[in-house]
DNA sequence: TTGACATGAAACTGAATGGTTTCCTATATA
DNA sequence: TATATAGGAAACCATTCAGTTTCATGTCAA
C-alpha cells in the first residue's frame, strides 16, 4: 500500500522542507538544489521519494524538470492524525467531521 | 530538535500499529510483544523510540512496564499537515483556525 | 553545429535502521 | 528460598538510506 511511501517521504527533514519551498510554486532540480548544502543528485533522489509518496508532480519544460507540490497526498496523514486527535482535542475532531461531512 | 523525532517516530508502519493498539489503553511490554511475529527485543526498541518522539510514555508496575499513548506530541505533525492543509482543502483550514483560536 | 546548460544514471561509501541471539537483573510467588 | 516471570542490555547482522563522484544524454542558443 501506499500510505507507508507517504509517511516514508515526510520523515526526512530535507524532504519536508522542499515541500515549503514548493508550496510558493513549482521549481527546477537546479532552484530547488541551490537552496541545500547537498549536491544535486542526493537532491535528484529526495526529489524521488517525494513523487513516489504522491506529494510532488513533476513536468518537463524544455531541458527543465519543473516539479510542484501534491498535497493532497498528505489527506492519509491528516486522516491518521485525526484518529488520534481524539483523545487531546475532542472539540476539534467533532468539528472536523461536520466539515467533511458537508464538504461534497 | 525534537520535531525530527516524532517524524521519524510514526514514520514505521510498526511503530504506528503500536500506538493504534495503545489507543484503547496501557499495556506491558509482554502484551505488546505478544502480537507481533518480531521479537520482544526488537518491540523494545521501537517502544523506545515511540518514547524519545514523545508519542509514549512509561510508568513501572511491579515487574511490568506500562506503556500509555501520549497523543498530544502529534499535534506536531497535525500543525505541520495543516499549513499544507491550506491548498487542498480552505474550507476546513478556516475553520481549524476558528476553532484553536476559541480554545484557550 | 558547437558549446553551454539542465538533468539522468550508475557505482560506491558510511551511518542508521530493524532485526536477531544470548545473557543478565529484578520481582513475584509457591 | 527457589523458581518462574517480566524486562534490560550488549553484541552482532543485513538492508536501507543519504550522500558522494563520475560520466552520459538531451536541449537551447550563438
Amino acid at each position: 500500500m501506499t500510505e507507508q511511501l507517504v509517511f516514508r517521504a515526510i520523515a526526512d527533514p530535507t524532504r519536508r522542507s522542499i515541500m515549503t519551498m514548493l508550496s510558493s510554486g513549482e521549481r527546477s532540480l537546479n532552484e530547488i538544489s541551490a537552496q541545500y548544502e547537498m549536491t544535486r543528485p542526493a537532491v535528484t533522489k529526495h526529489l524521488k521519494i517525494l513523487q513516489e509518496g504522491g506529494l510532488i508532480r513533476v513536468r518537463a519544460k524544455g531541458r527543465e524538470r519543473l516539479h510542484a507540490l501534491q498535497p493532497e497526498a498528505l489527506k492519509t496523514v491528516s486522516d491518521w492524525v485525526s484518529f488520534f486527535s481524539q483523545f487531546w482535542d475532542e472539540k476539534l475532531a467533532d468539528l472536523k467531521q461536520v466539515v467533511e461531512a458537508d464538504d461534497d
